[in-house]
DNA sequence: TACAATGTTGTACACATGTTCAATAAGATC
DNA sequence: GATCTTATTGAACATGTGTACAACATTGTA
């Protein structure tokens, strides 16, 4: 509703101020911001396709000219979202040189910054994880984001291994707990924003790390697997 | 569908074999369980009124005259997914008198039970997840069953710290850490259940205590947070 | 046996859903 | 300027949604 730029009656003006006809990558860039605010909005369930074209400032019928179908919308979208924190943390410890430590510390700040933890974004993330089964393209996207986002933490653990000098270090299953613990915290403050602060989140995870120097490290060499 | 018993037009065998009338409790007890049932293969969002309904065998008006309406009917099988959950968990972690130590490996061990680790049922606890902000019901009774379930892994926490001696330990966070770990785990598994096998999830949660004795206990003390 | 209470049914209703499609209009090409 | 391509519209369609309600069936009580 109250579409910002909304020319039912088209052609009053021609020559200025109608923004009807774009490129088509333009419209379908507007598409999908339209989806993410509706998406944060009414949630998954209430992001029905007029709420969108409303919020878009467009006709019911330009989705299914723009996407072969609603789902297909949906998933582009999380596409997206995906690539955007997948950046985000990329950049934060890829940059400057870190060391392994480092990059581990600056992965976990980046993860509870506070763009992040928007309770709107992370409800909106839950629910594409509840539609991922269901739906093979969102399926699909998440499997190779996810796969990215280990990647960096797998690289760090990696390079922590080496520099301490751990023989037989499974980086890849610490890699995945460390990822699990990431995803929980940020879950459970997206349920729920009171049970914990953001410093006490990166506490936790921090601890992680250093119970892993500590002497967990261990239980992620091949011995302790067998 | 095809459900087993459906008499659609009733009374053509008034003395036995029809199973109409039924005590509140009772029926609504079977709703609940076509529920999960419709859960489990429908989604969330294909769960529907009717689809319950025919899985239960009943008319469509049925749910209203039980429950005051849909949302109702979903709170309150959440609620009972949660207890069940819940009581696994206690069972399983306070009979038998363990030590700390071996409470915290009863629980880790409980969450990664086959039960537990029906990837349909994870499903259906994401989408309650996604449900949480926008209803309610579901919002208190997430909270509720949470709180339970922290505290389970807090009274642990704290035997663990009395034992050890650790000054100053904040169980609680301690616990959230721990649950987060568990849920984060829980999730992914769902999602994919490929990714790493029961097994190896508990060797990483194994590994998150072992790290908490090795020295991460040290980052859970009054001092350190401030 | 008659009556009251209530579990159960199935139709009806009002509305929301995603998609289709003929009509329109804007811009590009010749 | 004429023609072609295509972005855009908005009504129409078929289907699905949760709920309401009058009718019916069953049980318990007097």
């Amino acid at each position: 509703m109250t579409p910002t730029t909304n020319p039912t009656q088209s052609a009053h003006n021609p020559t200025t101020a109608n923004p009807n006809r774009m490129e088509p990558n333009e419209r379908k860039q507007l598409l999908i911001e339209a989806t993410i605010r509706c998406l944060k909005k009414y949630g998954f369930q209430g992001t029905s396709v007029r709420k969108i074209c409303a919020e878009a400032g467009v006709s019911v019928g330009l989705i299914n000219h723009h996407y072969a179908s609603k789902d297909d919308l949906i998933a582009q979208t999380y596409q997206q979202l995906s690539d955007i924190v997948l950046q985000g943390l990329a950049k934060a410890c890829q940059t400057n040189q870190l060391s392994p430590r480092e990059q581990l510390s600056a992965f976990i700040q980046q993860s509870f910054t506070q763009d992040f933890l928007d309770p709107q974004l992370i409800d909106v993330w839950i629910t594409f994880w509840g539609a991922t089964r269901s739906a093979s393209a969102i399926q699909s996207v998440h499997d190779k984001s996810y796969l990215a986002y280990r990647h960096l933490l797998f690289q760090a653990l990696s390079g922590l291994a080496l520099e301490k000098g751990w023989q037989g270090f499974n980086a890849n299953l610490a890699a995945i707990s460390l990822s699990a613990l990431l995803d929980g915290l940020w879950l459970e403050s997206g349920l729920n924003p009171h049970n914990f602060t953001p410093e006490q989140a990166i506490q936790m995870c921090e601890a992680w790390v250093n119970g892993l120097v500590a002497g967990a490290h261990q239980n992620y060499c091949e011995a302790w697997s067998q």
